[in-house]
DNA sequence: GTTTCATTCAACCCAAAGGTTGAACAACAC
DNA sequence: GTGTTGTTCAACCTTTGGGTTGAATGAAAC
């Protein structure tokens, strides 16, 4: 039985996954380089060039944006080149917009239920 | 000046805001929180019954997402009453939105070109 | 008053992040 | 072949994260 078959480890898959795309988009340097390479790809090379950081640093943070599902490398030669995968991106935007829109109606309505004159405000059981 | 008024340190502002709020979805406890108290204000005690956590450790989460802006906490008598602040949520969806949509629509018009016959693949300078 | 309850603070521990260097390696140039 | 270039790997260092405990605070209950 494949892992993707259970679901406690699939949404402990899941899980991991949001750990990743949102701890990629944390840090500074690595939404510069995504902001880079919506402009193209690139290789490993220009993408450090303009970037206060070594070389391996660069390559560690490709690595964490590799894992995340957000960028792919692939040989060409002895470079690597660096493109964005946007499908990536959509999985933290559909995390979001879902709760955004969840919570914004719930606190819609708790909004109401206090103009309406209900003494409670939304508080849990 | 107040800070606010100097361009280069509101941007960095800015930055810092991604950072932590990113930062703060990074943790599936903290996700978990955010999810419970979309059901509705609670104590720091509710909060943490359920969790496998210490009491402080979830106070330390909490501090996390109340530094992102994510969560509020209000004295009540010896309480406090944590609350969700969709707005700040706002803030990374409007990130996120803005490139999905922008790398989306570049990556379609590089696409767009390969299938005209143009040689190049949308490569940076 | 004293005690109890809800929360935080301070100190600590260990693991992970973010950075550096220098060696290794594979592909190109000569 | 030799040398150079692009990239990664391994080892290290320092800071931050996530967790624990136990003491400290402050409000409530008695």
């Amino acid at each position: 039985m494949n892992n993707t078959d259970n679901p406690a480890t699939l949404n402990h898959m899941v899980e991991q996954h949001l750990n990743d795309i949102f701890h990629a988009l944390s840090n500074p340097t690595r939404r510069a380089i995504l902001g880079r390479l919506a402009s193209g790809k690139t290789t490993v090379g220009d993408l450090s060039r303009p970037l206060p950081l070594s070389f391996a640093g660069v390559s560690k943070h490709l690595g964490v944006l590799e894992r995340a599902g957000l960028v792919t490398r692939e040989a060409r030669g002895r470079e690597r080149v660096c493109r964005l995968n946007p499908a990536a991106l959509r999985d933290a935007q559909d995390w979001l917009e879902f709760h955004t829109r969840f919570w914004t109606e719930r606190l819609d309505a708790l909004g109401a239920l206090v103009e309406t004159g209900a003494d409670e405000e939304g508080e849990q059981r």
